[in-house]
DNA sequence: TGTCTCGGCGG
DNA sequence: CCGCCGAGACA
């Protein structure tokens, strides 16, 4: 019985837990089958029973089962019903927790474009190879969220979290909380392990347009001791035979292609 | 009886 | 091909 376990993925509303069982015989071994417990221990092993058992409360269209991530496509689809008018209510009904806050102001909001292109068969009409591609990224698209706060329910502005010292940005002027944005969003989104940006400032300040790989938090690319690791965990009081599984774990996870971002930064 | 696991149907 | 669920195996 091979399995993985990730209690606290990113992504997840927390108490949710998403499990990955891989047969280990017959026919389809090797498959891997994907299964969520909910925060009352619920066992859930396909997107319908998970959907009936949240209700209406939250929307899964977005919601990919098998990777337990939003389906960044998905969530700029252009569907528009002729003579109708748009439906401003849509999205609304998301978990918070699922859905990075996207800006739903009309005008912007699921505009379509029409692309033209000088030469027929250009280049770049041949190079959509890897999948499905994603609406373009502004660059530094964080630097928007500047001057924005996360409040609660009270209006107190939730404190910004400290970064560790070994995080250091690579935009321009972007804040800490620009970095923490980058790299939730990247949490939320890849499907990658998170590596950071390989290219050095100076060459991105230089050229960000060619440099930047956007897949990646704007931070640089930095290196996750066993000590790093063991330190953190120290930190929840968790006995230190779960930290030497986890330990072990990160070391899984950073070679398979798991969905788990944690302890996926890349390690030498 | 409940859980785990793989088969296999149907989209 | 893959999501979903049935049902056999096993405790």
């Amino acid at each position: 019985m091979e399995v993985k376990r990730s209690s606290d993925v990113i992504g997840l509303p927390s108490g949710w837990v998403r499990e990955e069982v891989v047969r280990k015989s017959g026919l389809s071994a090797g498959k891997t089958d994907v299964y969520y417990y909910s925060p009352d221990g619920i066992k859930c092993r396909s997107k319908p029973q998970l959907a009936r058992l949240v209700g209406d409360n939250i929307d899964l269209t977005a919601f990919d089962f098998r990777s337990g991530k939003i389906l960044q496509s998905s969530l700029r689809k252009n569907k528009r019903l002729k003579g109708a008018t748009f439906d401003y209510t849509r999205g609304v009904r998301h978990d918070a927790s699922l859905v990075l806050p996207i800006r739903q102001t009309a005008s912007i909001f699921k505009q379509p474009v029409t692309v033209k292109r000088n030469h027929p068969q250009s280049k770049t009409r041949t190079d959509l190879k890897h999948g499905p591609q994603d609406q373009p990224k502004q660059l530094f698209w964080e630097k928007r969220l500047q001057g924005l706060n996360a409040s609660d329910i009270t209006a107190e502005v939730f404190q910004v979290l400290d970064l560790p010292r070994s995080i250091k940005g690579v935009g321009p002027n972007l804040t800490d909380e620009n970095l923490l944005q980058s790299v939730a969003a990247a949490l939320h989104l890849s499907n990658q392990p998170l590596t950071g940006q390989q290219a050095t400032k100076a060459l991105m300040d230089k050229n960000p347009g060619v440099n930047i790989n956007t897949d990646q938090p704007l931070i640089q690319a930095l290196v996750v001791t066993d000590e790093d690791i063991r330190r953190q965990e120290r930190r929840g009081a968790i006995g230190d035979r779960d930290v030497e599984k986890k330990v072990q774990a990160s070391y899984k996870y950073g070679k398979l292609k798991s969905t788990n971002n944690i302890g996926r930064l890349q390690t030498t």
